[in-house]
DNA sequence: ATGCATTTGTTATATCATAACGTTAATCGT
DNA sequence: ACGATTAACGTTATGATATAACAAATGCAT
């Protein structure tokens, strides 16, 4: 529940709110926010939308930061480890988490026009999958959920 | 609903009676299923999980069907345009669908010990991801879901 | 049989991701 | 503070997944 993102809001204040709250919790659970990962972090923060691997890449490169592919891996690893981060398998693309800190199963709202990814809240064990689940004795441990479709922005944009 | 795959089940029949029954709408819509298309189809049917392009270009390598890339990819393509076939994103691998014919939104159970993947049903634009989608305003034209879990016969067999 | 659309075979290359290993830096017990 | 241990980084190389492009073959309607 409570998407927010593609209506706009107040950009600057998220990325600084977002970031301070993941600097407190990693200095609390001593994880090492370093420059590439704090930085990564903070190009994932900047959109709302999904950026690959090499596209953060090629940023750390133009910033002196790094320019091997496992550079950008290993920040997003740990990023997503932590849940300050999540990766769109549909996009194989990595998205700042809305929710940093709260434990969360997160779902996403992609729009096929903008791209922006919006990060909803979802509780897969229950529900109609749960239910099949269920009936098949199947435990569900996480779940991928990820809606394709068209935001409201580009549903009332004037290209169709 | 109706999960099949992680009980025991006429295994030849539910081959025979898939390919029977894709081959008569292939028929019908005037669809060509070729033998890459068929023998992938078949491939697919063998196991209920999940395999990779690679994988399956190996077996008509084998066969004398086809060596590169392209051929498998091709198929593959056919077969999941066609919903004779699912893309598992998590996987970057393919199953055979579940429900050839009927109109469907798939959702998956895939089991982490043996990889066996049950197809379910959900209506990716209700439940709790749909409200969601309403509040931002956002139309939902296709989901993936992809539970990850242990099966039943994984849960109770001797490896924890 | 001819013409058009679809499928196939093949080469090449793009894109996404990780193994391995030596070096540097942070952390911790003393 | 010191050395031992663990964690992170830089780099090279390679693995895994996927598609572009184009020529040759095939299917199919007229």
């Amino acid at each position: 529940m409570d998407p927010i993102g593609f209506s706009s809001h107040d950009h600057a204040g998220c990325i600084a709110g977002n970031l301070a709250r993941i600097e407190a919790r990693c200095k609390q659970a001593k994880l090492q926010l370093t420059p590439v990962r704090r930085r990564v972090l903070e190009i994932l923060l900047q959109d709302h939308r999904a950026l690959g691997a090499y596209d953060i890449l090629d940023r750390l490169r133009d910033e002196g930061l790094g320019s091997q592919p496992p550079v950008a891996y290993r920040a997003l690893d740990f990023l997503v480890k932590h849940g300050f981060a999540h990766k769109i398998e549909r996009m194989n693309a990595f998205v700042a988490c809305a929710h940093p800190g709260e434990d969360h199963a997160p779902a996403f709202l992609i729009c096929r026009k903008c791209d922006m990814v919006v990060e909803a809240q979802t509780e897969p064990a229950r529900g109609q999958l749960g239910s099949s689940a269920k009936l098949a004795g199947f435990l569900i441990e996480r779940a991928v959920v990820e809606a394709e479709g068209v935001c409201l922005n580009c549903a009332e944009g004037p290209q169709s």
